[in-house]
DNA sequence: TATTCAATTGAATAATTGCTCAATCGTTAA
DNA sequence: TTAACGATTGAGCAATTATTCAATTGAATA
């Protein structure tokens, strides 16, 4: 069955195989926090930031230097990561220290190099 | 050890820490490519797609139809989606049938979707 | 207290991006 | 050959975004 149904400017095509798409796509707000997760590690900047943290605990000024960038320029997405929950910090006197704060993330880079090197 | 050196303006803070780092960032070009896939599928839309697609086999009619969008909207995204090997497409006859081109993919979705809900 | 400095914040700018609209392509059927 | 239609493409627009610059905050120290 599924048979094509050749009017698509009056309807749907295919009936069946939209209504089970359907299906798969009916949680929108799991699909949009999802592609905001993506989002969020869709910058190389932010990507390098987080496979840095993952190895190690670092203040902004590290991750300046490591980066090449001004602290400004860190902090800046340091604090969109804080608010996606991926890092969280401590304060040392006037440094501020930052690490992961989801070990899901790691994972979810991992999966993402696999296809790169396909 | 690991000991601060409170001169970020003129150098690396801790050097040894941003020495190890360095080395979890040191493949420039995989790092970029994986950000590549996090864009892609950092867009709702795009994401919706490969979800349908992940259940079943639709042409650029029914992904529109499910969507609400228009054919050339969906015709956009799905040749990103071509370009990054996520989709593949067959033609017969007018119609063109798209697929997902890798099962990796469904794993990093699943993977986000992990995230979202802590 | 006054100064220093790491970090943060806000405004501004350049670049990117998702969609619409209009035109075109390629295949089917009249 | 012509017409119809699903799909594709390019230009253009509105919205988002990564970085810089300048100003500010907050903690340590002179």
């Amino acid at each position: 069955m599924t048979k094509p149904i050749p009017v698509c400017k009056i309807g749907i095509v295919h009936k069946d195989r939209v209504k089970s798409a359907q299906s798969a796509i009916k949680n929108e707000k799991n699909i949009f926090d999802a592609s905001e997760i993506f989002k969020i590690l869709s910058d190389p900047t932010r990507l390098k930031i987080v496979m840095a943290l993952a190895k190690e605990e670092l203040c902004v000024c590290d991750i300046a230097a490591l980066l090449n960038l001004t602290e400004s320029a860190i902090s800046h997405q340091l604090r969109l990561l804080k608010n996606s929950r991926i890092v969280k910090h401590r304060r040392d006197g006037k440094m501020a220290y930052y690490t992961l704060d989801d070990e899901h993330i790691e994972d979810l880079i991992k999966a993402a190099l696999r296809h790169t090197s396909e």
